[in-house]
DNA sequence: TGACAAACCACACATTTGTGTGGTATTTTG
DNA sequence: CAAAATACCACACAAATGTGTGGTTTGTCA
């Protein structure tokens, strides 16, 4: 019986966001921190949201420690899912096929809102001469402000989700390969989202 | 007049490191425990070096506030320096030219110690065929297992510092550049380090 | 020499923080 | 319907934690 963040009540991820924006921003909160938060008067109240957290695996916590609440990696938002490979995509990008997690931080990412952001495993060589190899990590922006010339991730009809460059011709936008053997591609498509950061680990 | 990390004792830098950890690994610390890891007897020892560190400019605190702790920029490690250019490096990579910081991550780099760790900003299209272009943050791991075809950074006899693939051929290594208009270097180098992670800002 | 900083200690005290017990009311579920 | 979960509260208590005062010793610097 797995659990899903889905069983959460409203008001337990309420709790849940509070924990991951402290602890993104500087520390865990203390029991009282939450409560005040959120308007809970009672310790008592919180200590029953934070059972409920725990019984279903998104916290963890140590005894008679301050602040020591901790999201368990299924919870923790610090974390940008790689959703499958930049090939093979899905038309919808559902955390379905999670292959890893990225860490995100405000340096990289410039303090985003993270739901706004995911990152593909590039596969293939078909932007090899932007710099951007198999196996490279591309974070990518959703719902952006793409324009000419911007690497984008795009949705092509074919349901398959390709990283190419953005191009426009005489009003009209194609994309466009970096690497000579891939030919533009002026079908219908959709841009999903915009190239921010790459990263590639030896 | 500024304030040096080498203004630090050797006993400040251990409260320093001790604090960083913590931080890195899950909470800052409490006075106590900070105490109990270093052989402090007394909180007041504690909150003396916390004062000096205070003082210094590395270490911020909130009043009252459990482990309320905070390293400033200048003290973190979650921060790699950019130091100088891949092109115009100095001989000993000494922090003076710091350029700005690249956050690291266990996962993007592997719980390293940050010691070994500093990142080079890419400066020209020597290694254009491997992906890396100008204005990449090349991050390079010191003192390194650095073996054939692995990538490095390394100090020639002119003082500069180049990012480079490594050869051997005959039993004697050489550098290689990822463009044909850059000739090998079979001059007298230094390795530096190995090539960990490359990363790329849009 | 005297002033000062570094590097410690002890200990009392205030405040913060976590824990525990025992409630009430409402909604959901078998 | 009864049981369980959700969603709260009050309050006492213990433990953890930060603060403050007042020391000692050692070495450096002017």
């Amino acid at each position: 019986m797995t659990v899903d963040k889905t069983d959460l009540t409203d008001k337990q991820k309420k709790v849940l966001d509070f924990i991951r924006q402290r602890i993104g921003e500087r520390l865990p909160p203390t029991i009282r921190e939450i409560g005040e938060a959120l308007g809970f008067k009672s310790t008592g109240t919180v200590r029953d949201y934070l059972k409920a957290l725990m019984q279903k695996g998104l916290v963890k916590r140590m005894n008679n420690k301050s602040r020591a609440i901790e999201l368990t990696e299924r919870a923790s938002f610090n974390k940008i899912p790689i959703i499958g490979t930049i090939m093979a995509g899905k038309p919808n990008l559902a955390y379905e096929e999670i292959q890893g997690y990225v860490d995100a931080d405000d340096l990289f990412l410039g303090r985003l809102g993270f739901d706004d952001v995911f990152a593909l495993r590039v596969k293939g060589d078909s932007m090899i001469n932007a710099g951007i190899l198999d196996g490279d990590i591309a974070v990518i922006k959703k719902r952006p402000d793409a324009g000419n010339n911007d690497i984008v991730a795009a949705l092509l009809d074919n349901n398959e989700v390709t990283l190419k460059r953005l191009r426009s011709k005489a009003g009209k936008y194609h994309l466009e390969a970096a690497n000579s053997n891939y030919p533009p591609i002026f079908e219908e498509f959709k841009v999903i989202g915009k190239l921010i950061t790459v990263i590639r680990k030896y």
